[in-house]
DNA sequence: AATGAATGAGGCTTCATTCAT
DNA sequence: CATGAATGAAGCCTCATTCAT
């Protein structure tokens, strides 16, 4: 069952450095990604938000690669957790989906910096680490799956085609990393609501 | 009259060169960038793919920024010309959101490096270019707009919020740029025909 | 009093490093300077002299330009105190002008190099640097002129044009730098001795 | 006997084209290295001042160089046969010195962009074309010893060093390209009045 | 843990020059 | 003759990273 490997995932593990500094450094970081691209961005200009030497970072990353693989799988692990964590799974899939879609939307506007580096920074990745992150990724898309499959299965949602549908209620939720804030949105709970709604109108179970 | 302004914007234009050289240069470029992000390619990169020596861009583009803008200013300015002409502005409310959306999205499907590259990488460009291209993105998401505002008026559309629901399914269909293809998808009509019935629902028009 | 003003530019200053290391970069980029122009210059040139990489004058100077600002302040200070701190004030106008034109002399003879960078490569510096350097410059023509100006007063000196003499024999000071060594002179003094012998006959003071 | 030498050097040569357009390159490249010296002007420069495109000059000088070379030469020759013909070799010591002096000077004063090339950009010529203009330089600097030395020897000049004090009014002479115009003067010929008297000074046969 | 100096590699860009037109 | 495109070499400078301190 997939839902229980979530545990093994909160283990203290060796890519994310507990420490105070290091996490600082993660923040400066997703801040600098997000704003200039993984390569756009220079161990200067995160030193210099952290008003530090760029040689600051060396004791806590082996490399700036690293450094985002570190971030990168942070982030894919809080998202996985966040969402399993949201599931209320024994309500119907109505309740469960707007729970979910709710809580993936609130934190890609919460969390945008961090969001866009998840999301558009795969390809700065490492191969090995690119590989260790994709199996991060399959996990997210399937939670909001099974809620669809469920609902398509007792008659409460009607989709034309269940990946198709689950792409695009996960891919809504992602591109709020893009655009938050804007558009007239400042509060993430505004945007969760509104697409909670908005994803049981593409389950074809909204009011 | 704002469908008006695309004419505008037909004249031959001074910002994207249109000699077969400097074409062949934007396209691979594009693709460059939309690989590895504008801060994470070089002009080696982009030479290379087109069996040039670095130095061969420059005759035709000033600077490496200034090859963004032409590849961003000409992305831009399709998106609203393909926009502007899907739009049977006779056709019900529905029949030309239908229309509007399979258009944009099979657009950021076949042309999604392209997408990439226009919707991703505006913070690259020089604080001059980032204005004049920002006042062509807004005239995009308008098109849009324009059609779920007379849904609303006559009817045939209920919608919570014009402007959020506007937002979903401009968001939706950019997105696409981002993971196409893949999830399932390689046939841009496919992606299409899925989104405009999606859209529908999202107005509270589907079926 | 202008004698004193010399006092203000002895401060520390912050545009001439007094890092052992910057030291050694600014007389090895004088000597290319001034073998090839600043123009004519690479940091490879520079970096080579010390058995430095090109980059290891970064951490020193922010820029070449920089450099040669570094060397042109330094020069002409050096000038302006050298000039005022041979000047005797208290002894005859004929016993200053020799002692000064000694002086001057022998510091372009000896440093020749130094001194091709400081007069032949002003049109190098930024505006800003350019401006900057001017006063210095304006100081140090001052000094012999009002040596002049003292002779011609009170009659030991006889000159049709105290402004034009100035001009003679600063200049001719100055090209030293040109074609020293050479024209059968090695030894800075013996350039210096003759030197001061003709600047008294140029102000109608000679043997 | 030298004088006649200059002769040899009237021959029409094949270093300085008399075309009409590489006369125009001539004067503008000389403008543009003594402006920014040899090193710090690039081809476009010199083209640019033409309205020419950089390439314009390749039928008429082989390199940059070659450009350089022409010039320089050019500027020597015109100097020997100058300093030559104003030399009243019948005259005596001191209406030669004055009548030379005046002339050097006066065309140093007028021609200051290229007295600056020849003056300075020596190093920048192939080792072929640099002692190729030496023999030109040697000429040069005889003009004038010749005539010091005839005074020394009928009494009419009083020099303490007959190459030192001939060094030091050819020296005079040869700045005047580097402050001209400034320094209080705009008319060549009130420059060359001045140091045809202060030539005399030097040697001894002032006023 | 943190830094300033240093570096090899490489970035963007310009250079002098060639060549087809 | 003159040009615009192209290039190999090189220019200045910045990069990520190391290391002595």
């Amino acid at each position: 069952m997939s839902e229980t490997d979530a545990v093994r995932l909160t283990r203290p593990n060796t890519v994310v450095s507990e420490s105070k500094a290091a996490a600082r450094i993660r923040v400066a970081a997703a801040e600098a990604f997000a704003e200039n691209g993984y390569g756009g961005t220079t161990t200067r200009d995160i030193a210099a938000r952290l008003g530090l030497s760029p040689a600051a970072m060396y004791p806590h990353y082996k490399s700036k690669e690293e450094l985002l693989y570190a971030i990168s799988y942070e982030g894919h692990l809080l998202c996985v957790e966040l969402l399993t964590a949201a599931d209320p799974i024994d309500e119907t899939p109505a309740v469960r989906l707007a729970s979910v879609v709710r809580a993936f939307t609130s934190w890609q506007a919460t969390h945008h910096a961090r969001g866009r580096v998840v999301q558009y920074e795969l390809t700065a990745l490492s191969p090995d680490h690119y590989r260790e992150i994709l199996t991060l990724r399959r996990e997210i898309s399937r939670v909001i799956e099974r809620i669809i499959r469920a609902g398509a299965k007792d008659g409460s949602f009607v989709v034309p085609d269940v990946a198709g549908v689950n792409l695009a209620i996960n891919s809504l939720c992602v591109d709020v990393c893009r655009w938050f804030p804007g558009g007239g949105f400042t509060d993430p709970d505004a945007v969760a609501d509104l697409y909670a709604e908005l994803a049981l109108r593409l389950v074809g179970a909204g009011t």
